[in-house]
RNA sequence: GUGGCUAUGGUGUAACGGUAACACAGUAGGUUGUGGUCCUGCAAUCGAGGGUUCAACUCCCUCUAGCCACCCCA
């Protein structure tokens, strides 16, 4: 690392009349002696380009752009974690990975998310090209497969097509903790196929990821029906409202005229009080979706999923038609509260649901949780049907679908918080010490053979001093320490160290590695 | 995007209107080829910029970032 040679430019400056400095002199922080400054470079050095260039401080140091993050060695144990239960689940279940573009172009999200809604409105980076080209950064990936599926014409294929993704997502939302403007997401579509079936499929695979990676987690289901019978619902909906109109929190008075649908999950306590008494989208399904959601549920139940009818679930994203749903993870105290009432509730049918339906796993007894608990609260994913998606994006026919989208950064959240004991990569056997140049080389080359020999050896060849070394070794918590030195070298041995007794024996040096073997058995 | 809180070595914390203390981690050395104890040195000018003051890390303003609640969503 760059030190400053320099301290500071300006108060120095002022005090100069005071404190005369010395060039390349500093006072102590004790105080009254000048201290020399280590690394103290030329002043014609240090009045050059180059030099006020390298010391990265000085010329402005860099950091990262607001809401992204660096991920770093000590963490990537949880992101590997993630990443091989998604992709080994993901091939269990029939579903083959698809890689599409970080950058699109920017109508397409316009279209499949939908022109109104915030991610289009106010979070998406899109800009124009050197070209002239509308492009912007991925806010989500349903929209891309989509695409893909339609451009390489995969309608030809046996349906359904089944696909996994798993990258990086764009939003230049406001940070928060598991809400970054760069976040990852990992998401499962089924495309081409209608059947109910497909939807639970989905929820059963997104409930075995959790419960495989030892996460607490409730689903949480609903259906918002499809363009036929929701408009009616909507207008159930608003009809109900409009005298009530007064009693509704700003947004949700701005909602009623825009998106009616979304003053169900308005979390101001006035306006649930008032949607206690509201008419259920259950009560306006027709048909079609009535059946289809009722299958759905008993798909889940013969799983022996556990859910939660949450008639007030209902998603941002435009797209999505029937069946919609979320994961949210589970804290202690509501862990409780969940066992309490997922029993019975699997047993009841739609229809007579009603009375269920009006609890979240976390309102009312959730509220102290909520506050004390944590931001992780947030939905570690969701998703739902989307049919019309394929034909708004141009496919010549209908196509059904259906998928779900996962955030990972909030998943390693809950992963964390939830205390999910994560094996880290395996410890060193050894440590291989080294004194002198000579003995370096060596070393480099025994590292080899140790490699060969399936022995995982730890070193640091950058050190010279070898009471250094047996401190990273005893820190690393290795059981032996190989130690070769000139002595050793001339006599064509090596030292075999135990590190809890302390007792050294000497051994050929070509037997090394069959020494150390013998010893780890 | 709106509102609130916060910002001190790598990390976690302290103090004070008169230029920073502690713990852990790191590193160098005491022991020139030997660890787990001990001792010592090094490492921050207090997020950035401006203002008030003889004097600002400390007070004020602006900005930036993080967190929290919204909006929204993963």
């Amino acid at each position: 690392m760059a030190r400053k040679p320099i301290k500071k430019t300006k108060k120095t400056t002022k005090k100069k009349a005071a404190v005369p400095q010395l060039q390349g002199f500093r006072f102590g922080s004790k105080g009254r002696e000048p201290v020399r400054l280590k690394k103290t470079p030329s002043r014609a050095k240090k009045t050059g380009k180059a030099f006020q260039e390298s010391q990265g401080r000085k010329m402005g140091s860099f950091s990262l752009l607001r809401g992204m993050k660096d991920v770093l060695p000590e963490e990537q144990k949880y992101w590997d974690l993630v990443r091989d239960k998604v992709e080994k689940l993901g091939s269990i279940y029939g579903f083959g990975k698809i890689e599409t573009p970080i950058l699109e172009e920017t109508a397409l999200f316009r279209r499949a998310v939908g022109e109104d809604t915030d991610i289009i409105t106010k979070e998406m980076f899109s800009f124009k090209d050197q070209g002239g080209d509308e492009v912007c950064l991925r806010p989500e990936a349903t929209a891309s497969v989509v695409r893909a599926y339609i451009e390489h014409g995969m309608l030809n294929r046996s349906q359904p097509q089944k696909f996994w993704y798993l990258g990086p997502m764009f939003r230049r939302d406001r940070p928060q903790a598991g809400r970054q403007r760069q976040f990852n997401q990992f998401g499962f579509e089924a495309i081409g196929a209608g059947d109910s079936v497909i939807d639970a499929q989905l929820i059963i695979l997104f409930y075995k990821i959790c419960e495989e990676l030892k996460m607490d987690v409730t689903v949480q289901i609903n259906s918002i029906g499809c363009l036929e019978c929701r408009p009616a619902y909507k207008k159930a909906l608003v009809d109900y409202l409009k005298v009530k109109k007064n009693f509704l929190c700003d947004d949700c008075k701005n909602r009623l005229g825009k998106n009616p649908l979304r003053i169900l999950d308005c979390k101001n306590r006035e306006c649930q009080k008032m949607m206690e008494e509201a008419p259920q989208i259950v009560d306006f399904l027709c048909e079609d979706c009535k059946g289809h959601f009722i299958k759905v549920l008993e798909c889940l139940d013969e799983c022996a999923i556990p859910y939660n009818l949450n008639s007030k679930l209902v998603r941002g994203l435009d797209y999505y038609t029937k069946t919609v749903f979320e994961i949210w993870p589970l804290f202690d105290e509501q862990k409780e509260d969940q066992l309490g009432t997922q029993g019975e509730e699997n047993e009841k049918g739609v229809s007579t649901n009603e009375t269920n339906m009006t609890n979240k796993t976390n309102n009312k007894d959730g509220e102290s949780v909520a506050s004390k608990v944590d931001p992780s609260n947030l939905a570690l994913g969701g998703g739902g049907r989307y049919d019309g998606l394929a034909e708004i994006l141009g496919a010549r026919e209908e196509t059904p679908a259906a998928g779900f989208a996962v955030g990972i950064e909030r998943m390693i959240l809950v992963l964390k918080k939830q205390e999910v004991k994560i094996s880290g990569s395996k410890k060193a056997d050894i440590f291989l010490a080294q004194l002198g140049d000579q003995a370096k080389k060596i070393s480099l080359k025994l590292f080899e053979d140790l490699r060969k020999g399936n022995i995982k050896t730890a070193e640091n060849f950058s050190k010279d001093g070898l009471k250094s070394q047996l401190e990273q070794a005893d820190k690393l918590g290795v059981k032996y320490t190989l130690i070769i030195g000139q002595k050793e070298i001339l006599d064509r041995t090596i030292i075999i160290r135990d590190m809890e007794s302390g007792v050294q024996e000497v051994v050929d040096f070509d037997k090394a590695v069959e020494e150390v073997k013998k010893r780890l058995k």
